[in-house]
DNA sequence: CGAGCCGATCAATCATAGGC
DNA sequence: CGCCTATGATTGATCGGCTC
């Protein structure tokens, strides 16, 4: 529905849309704020980056996997025996 | 799609290959679990104190592994089995003890 | 019953390392 | 030295399972 699934031939074909740098700016501008996004947000985003509420939805959902990772590597790391900057 | 893609900078992959040693354990495992090669959390944890690296540098490996695997049978991979299968006979890696982790040959 | 979230994975792509 | 392939990392999108 969302990325054309093209099916050229009997191959389903999934396309990684790539988002321009301004909409890419917009997401972690507002995900600084939030976290979560609420419908009416979510809806205002879609809208204002022409992108699918389900495209920022999953986005929101991937960032939020990224710093959870990042912030558990971070403090994760007991004392190591490595660099620190 | 040239001019957009610099990403401000991103820190982002400053990589360095694994070491032989470690390309080993994670080829190791993951051809003799070809049937399903998707370790656990515990395995991939053990995997990671084994090969120096991090749970998460053992996820993309096998999850690049996995499919770039998949993106040739019929190729070298066939050979790398029997190289794996070999070595997984020859010596004694694991192939078992997820729990009992006790390491005592770290090589 | 459906929507959103999480965790894992897939798949395409980026960027660099390494071999020739 | 440049060119080309191998390889690690990143990320848009999907899948199954769980919660509400």
């Amino acid at each position: 529905m969302c990325c054309s699934v093209v099916t050229e031939n009997g191959l389903p074909r999934r396309l990684r849309t790539a988002y321009t740098n301004t909409q890419l700016l917009e997401l972690e501008k507002e995900f600084h704020f939030n976290k979560y996004l609420c419908r009416p947000r979510r809806i205002e985003i879609a809208a204002s980056l022409d992108l699918t509420e389900r495209q920022v939805k999953v986005w929101f959902q991937n960032r939020r996997m990224k710093h959870k990772r990042q912030t558990l590597s971070k403090s994760g790391e007991d004392g190591d025996s490595k660099d620190s900057p | 799609v040239m001019i957009l893609r610099s990403r401000f900078l991103d820190a982002r992959r400053k990589r360095r290959n694994f070491s032989k040693q470690a390309s080993e354990i994670l080829n190791e495992y993951f051809y003799s679990h070809l049937s399903n090669p998707y370790p656990s959390e515990e395995a991939k944890e053990e995997l990671a104190r084994k090969c120096g690296i991090t749970v998460s540098q053992v996820s993309n490996w096998f999850g690049n592994k996995r499919i770039r695997y998949k993106k040739n049978i019929g190729k070298a991979q066939e050979e790398a089995n029997l190289y794996a299968a070999k070595k997984a006979a020859g010596a004694s890696p694991y192939s078992m003890g997820p729990a009992s982790q006790g390491t005592p040959t770290p090589m």
